[in-house]
DNA sequence: GATCAATTCGAACGGCATTCGAAATCCGTC
DNA sequence: GACGGATTTCGAATGCCGTTCGAATTGATC
């Protein structure tokens, strides 16, 4: 009964998750043609899921999970690697931008579902507890502020934290304003090659937790 | 014919940013709704505009202006303050965000208009000329690169474009994901008090201009 | 093979932005 | 003051959307 492992519910997410990759406009996506691809009907999404909506946001929190488990991952190579010392700052900082970056520029992965996401929560229903639960979802983020912290122990918890979330709004901006962007560098750095772009992310956020003088 | 200084075409305008600015959501917005309080119908839309997104483009580029001069105002009161000398980093920087916070926060400003209009412009047509035109207007952003050269000489003018619109992005996430803010700093930032927020802001974005050691 | 729940389907339904031809209004000219 | 062409308004379609709902189908259990 209103199952997500069912089998068409499965490929409902797979066509869900496909059609949202090769859109460039999200008003593309219709349940219709969801149904078609997963060969079903589109009473079978609101069966499934309840709504179009609620099936994207199902489809958004997997890929989330495969992000947010790449970050994790590198984070925690960073912390072992210096262990017991603490983590070198550039590295923690390319274990939280670097991912998304590097997806954001792979085209064969499914960094538009995140993309195409966020933008609809904005403009759909707030009240639903879709969304919030997986825009809101900062446990994987919270993990980035102890290793923080030892890295940078005169700052308190708080000044971690904000900081931690101006580096989100830098790595936000790179990934989803690319043509601003683009005009500000006077189309003179290469946005394409990601290790160059996290090099350059570092450069301006590793400041940021730079003992002050 | 299709006029823009119309009398119905103001109206529609100024009820469409006053529904823009109610609307929790955006799909709150009709055309109907539109129509209805400004007087006309929704051909009226149509008809003065070419259709209802244009109309909120529009809209968005009205308040888009009134933001912009804002900032330069602070920009030219910055430099005019030290004037021959370089201008004061803080001062810069506050005039860059300032706007964009105290607007957020003030529930009688039409901040919510630019707002709808950003998340908008990612869900619908791209190749509209209407969205890309205003996103990427940069040109008042530009107006910041000179004065920052001055002050951060040792940087070249890709790089103050790049720590410029990293700027942006800190600013960004403070105003739209306000609830990610909020955990991440533990709930212990007063984050309605624009004038905190900002200075809080400014300890982020500074130490990205500061000469390297 | 019967029973009952889980699932699929297809035909509606209401709402949406937009189209379009016909009205209505405006306005310079006679 | 009346005319006539351009401008503006209107209201009834049109087509698409997500969703609803009852009936048909399927599948497991006895």
């Amino acid at each position: 009964m209103h199952g997500r492992t069912n089998l068409t519910a499965i490929r409902l997410m797979d066509a869900c998750e496909h059609l949202l990759c090769e859109s460039e406009v999200l008003e593309e996506l219709t349940a219709r043609k969801i149904a078609v691809e997963a060969h079903a009907t589109p009473s079978a999404i609101v069966y499934h899921f309840g709504s179009q909506e609620a099936l994207i946001a199902a489809v958004a929190e997997r890929v989330y999970r495969r992000l947010n488990a790449e970050r994790l991952s590198l984070l925690r190579k960073a912390i072992d690697r210096r262990a017991p010392e603490p983590a070198d700052l550039d590295e923690v900082i390319a274990a939280l931008v670097g991912p998304s970056i590097r997806w954001s520029l792979d085209p064969s992965s499914s960094y538009p579902v995140l993309s195409h996401f966020t933008s609809m929560a904005k403009a759909h229903r707030e009240g639903g507890p879709h969304y919030r639960k997986i825009i809101d979802n900062v446990e994987h983020h919270l993990a980035f502020i102890p290793p923080l912290k030892r890295i940078a122990p005169w700052l308190d918890e708080v000044d971690i934290g904000w900081r931690l979330n101006s580096a989100l709004g830098i790595r936000s901006q790179v990934t989803r304003s690319r043509s601003r962007t683009e005009i500000l560098t006077n189309h003179s750095m290469n946005l394409d090659d990601p290790e160059f772009v996290i090099a350059r992310m570092i450069e301006v956020i590793a400041p940021m937790f730079r003992r002050p003088i």
